[in-house]
This record gives C-alpha cells, sequence and structure tokens, in this order.
DNA sequence: TAATTTATTCAGCATTTCTCCAAAATCATA
DNA sequence: TATGATTTTGGAGAAATGCTGAATAAATTA
C-alpha cells in the first residue's frame, strides 16, 4: 500500500506524510510538481494525493500524464477550492475522487482504501487468496479464520505479492516499492530477504495455503497450493 | 456519543450546547446552513440536531445530502413551526424523529437515546458487551453489576470501540472522533495513550471481561473475552 | 473562591519492528 | 563435482511505537 503525497504547502505535506505513516501506509512526499512527475514516471504507486494548485505546474497536468502513460495509480484530489468546476475538470481527467481543504483524515483515508481496492485488486469487497482473506480496511490478514498480525512491511509486500500473483515480481521492483528511491540497491537485497524470511515463517505457521516462490535470479511469485 | 447541533439563532444554540456538555455528549455546533454541510460531509456524528430554518439554506437539504451520501448520522429536526406537512416532508426525506419548539430538554434528550440506541448499536434496549453494560439513558456503565464512573472522553472511547468492535479503529480516527477538528495533532497521541491507559484500568479493576488490543501501528480494537 | 475532578503534557521505560551482518544452505553451470 | 553467485537463516542492536506514573493545567463543583 503506497502513496505518493503531492502538496507544496510544507506543513501540510508533513502532516499528510504523518497521517500516512500512521496509517500504515508507505509513502513518499513531493512539494512540486517537477519533482511530483520525475517520481510519477519512474514508479508506480497504489494512490496518487494530489494538490491541484502547485507553484510551478497545474495538478491537472499530472493527472493527464499518468493516465497519458497508462498508469493505473488511484488520484484523489484535494482543492481549496470548493469549485465544481474544479471537481469535474479533474474527475474527467480521470481522477478518482475529490476532497476539498479542510478534510478529515479519517475520511481521507476511508477514500483511500476504497480507492485501492478498486484498482489494485479490482474488487469492492475483501481481498481472498488461497486461504489469505485481506481486509484492507483493518489492515488485518486472516488465514483460515485466525487474524494474523504482519508488520507494515510485512504487509505491504504481501499484498504487492498478492496483487501481481500472476508474475513474478522482481527484487529491484518489490525493493523499490517497499523502500522507495532504490538507488545503490544493486549491492544487497538484505532488507528484502530479512522481510520475506518473517513473512514466510508467519504464514507457515499459520497454515497458510500458499507459497512464496522464489526465481533464482529474478525475483518472487506467489503461488496458491 | 457525538452530536452536531444546527441552529442559526445564538442563544438557543448556546444553551443547546450546554445541554449537551452536561449530559455527558461530545458535540460540535454549527450556526448556518453552510458550515453545517461542511461539518456533515467531512465527519460522522451519532446524531444531528437540525433546525429546519436557517438564513442560507434549507435544513431538509441537509437531510437530503445526509442521506445522499450514505451517512447513517441519526437526525431530529427542530422546528418552530408545527406544521403537519414539514413534519412528514422532514420524515420522508430520512429524519429520525421531530421535535417542535419550545421542548423541554428531557424530551430531546429521550429522543437523542433512542435514535442513538437504535442507530449506532442496532438495539432499543442497553447495550451489552462482554460483562459490560451500557445504559444510555443515565449515561452508566456497568460491569457485572457495579456501576462503575467513566469521565465523558473515557466513556466516548468506550462506546465508540463498543459500536465498532467488528474493526480497528485507527488512532487517527479515535482522536479525530474524540477531539474533532485534529489537525496540527497528528504528530503525537499522547491525549489518546492517557485516556485509553486510564480507560483500561478502569476496566480492569472492575473485573470487566473484555480487552482493549492494540495493533502495533494502527489502532485499538475492543475485544470480549 | 476554594476544592475536587478531569484533561493534558512530559519523561522514562517496555515492547515491537526494522536493519544489518555473518554464516549456512541452495542453485546454475562449467 | 567444484565454483561462485544467490538465497536462507538466526540473531544483535537500532529505531519506532506504545505504556506508565507524576506533574501541571483546565474545567467543574461546592
Amino acid at each position: 500500500m503506497k502513496l505518493l503525497i503531492i502538496e507544496d504547502e510544507p506543513i501540510l505535506l508533513k502532516d499528510l506524510g504523518e497521517f500516512a505513516g500512521k496509517e500504515g501506509y508507505l509513502y513518499e512526499l513531493a512539494q512540486d510538481y517537477s519533482s511530483a512527475v520525475e517520481k510519477i514516471m519512474l514508479y508506480d504507486y497504489d494512490c496518487v494525493i494530489l494538490d491541484i494548485n502547485l507553484p510551478d505546474g497545474s495538478g491537472f497536468d499530472i493527472i493527464q500524464k499518468l493516465r497519458k502513460h497508462q498508469k493505473s495509480d488511484g488520484i484523489i484530489i484535494l482543492s481549496a477550492r470548493d469549485s465544481l468546476d474544479d471537481k469535474i475538470k479533474g474527475l474527467g481527467l480521470g481522477a478518482d475522487d475529490y476532497l476539498t481543504k479542510p478534510f478529515y483524515y479519517s475520511e481521507l483515508n476511508a477514500r483511500i482504501k476504497a480507492i485501492i481496492r478498486r484498482k489494485k485488486f479490482n474488487t469492492n469487497k475483501d481481498i481472498l487468496f488461497g486461504n489469505i482473506l485481506i481486509d484492507l480496511d483493518q489492515h488485518l490478514v486472516k488465514v483460515g479464520n485466525e487474524p494474523l498480525n504482519f508488520t507494515k512491511k510485512e504487509f505491504a509486500i504481501l499484498t504487492h505479492l498478492i496483487s501481481n500473483h500472476k508474475r513474478v515480481v522482481s527484487k529491484i521492483a518489490l525493493s523499490e516499492y517497499i523502500w522507495g528511491d532504490y538507488v545503490d540497491g544493486v549491492n544487497s537485497f538484505d532488507f528484502l530477504f530479512s522481510q520475506i524470511k518473517n513473512l514466510k515463517r508467519k504464514l507457515k505457521d499459520a497454515g497458510a495455503l500458499v507459497e512464496i516462490k522464489n526465481i533464482y535470479g529474478v525475483g518472487y511469485q506467489i503461488k496458491s497450493l
């Protein structure tokens, strides 16, 4: 579950980042149009939270760029304006939802979750894979019927593997998804190995009917047994 | 137990606020249509107390907006008119109850409680969770058969956790519910920790068969043992 | 107004998670 | 089978998160 938060007002940006962290999301921040565009082109996010009014460009352009490049990131617009025009324009360009400032974090959170469910897993309901049930709302995983505690990163890896279960996810892609700008990371995937280790152990102990398979030299793929 | 009170007549609004505080409700006030709509859209209240005649818009619109957006807040209409038409219109739009001015506060209070019971807990009777009995009428909690004193905020947290016992309530959502507009407080949950600590201690000392569980990095969930 | 209760703040401690490392096991292929 | 590359595993310490008790402030009541 990874967010990109684009907002030029530094205090709000900081607050949004803290909100994201505290709610259990992975996230990156962008303060202006150009760095936002760079991040968007390079990486995939589950949901982009976007201020329309940026000093060096329009948020509308960012939406267009995303959609033009077939990126499937969810998009939530934040806007100070309560203008119907902006709302219509944003949704017309391909945004998924719209929130006017000021907003409550719990409201934002509810919308993020709805969008991620729809976009990442193509469903409005809980996600079922093998005997694993993922409840995004509660940041909760059940194996069989028993709730299982995963940490933020384990949860992120697990859901990412599941939403990509039809293909192999490379170590680099996974690392970038979890740890962000992962530039000099060709040397060591120790972080990733550690997380995968714990994830596998928890799944096994709980009797999950899935297997996280390593493809030598490439990455991982999750399979239902 | 959180109310939104919408009333343009300032003295009555103030009185209603004092009444709400004294009766142990958390509450927010709105003086006009537009600020009421903003609050309603942003957040969930257990019950909205609503004057129909507002200077900048109609209370009927507010009811429609609430129901259109699938909000489940209880709604009580206050109206100076004793007109049957208004009553029928209001209830038809989805209000839960109707009171004509002047009214007795005890009457208002009884209706608020009935609605909260029905809406928030899906029952017409007292709320039982584990061996905790919540008597809304008396704002009273019994563990086993012993009455237990909770402060306003402890009571609010406890009932909110119980009415959401099937889900994990995030720290942010809980904080927003208790402290309202919770913008610059995202950095620290000290308030919450303190309240939860006292709540847990009281419950434990009284021998309550419930556990307030922390989900690391996410929030809290109450479980019956 | 004083007394009492309730709410907030803070510092230190406890617990959980994350990072990092090193050694062992596994794999691909020469 | 020997070799180097890759992956797995266990565990120590660092960092993040949560809990507690005590001090202070604010609100309520007498």
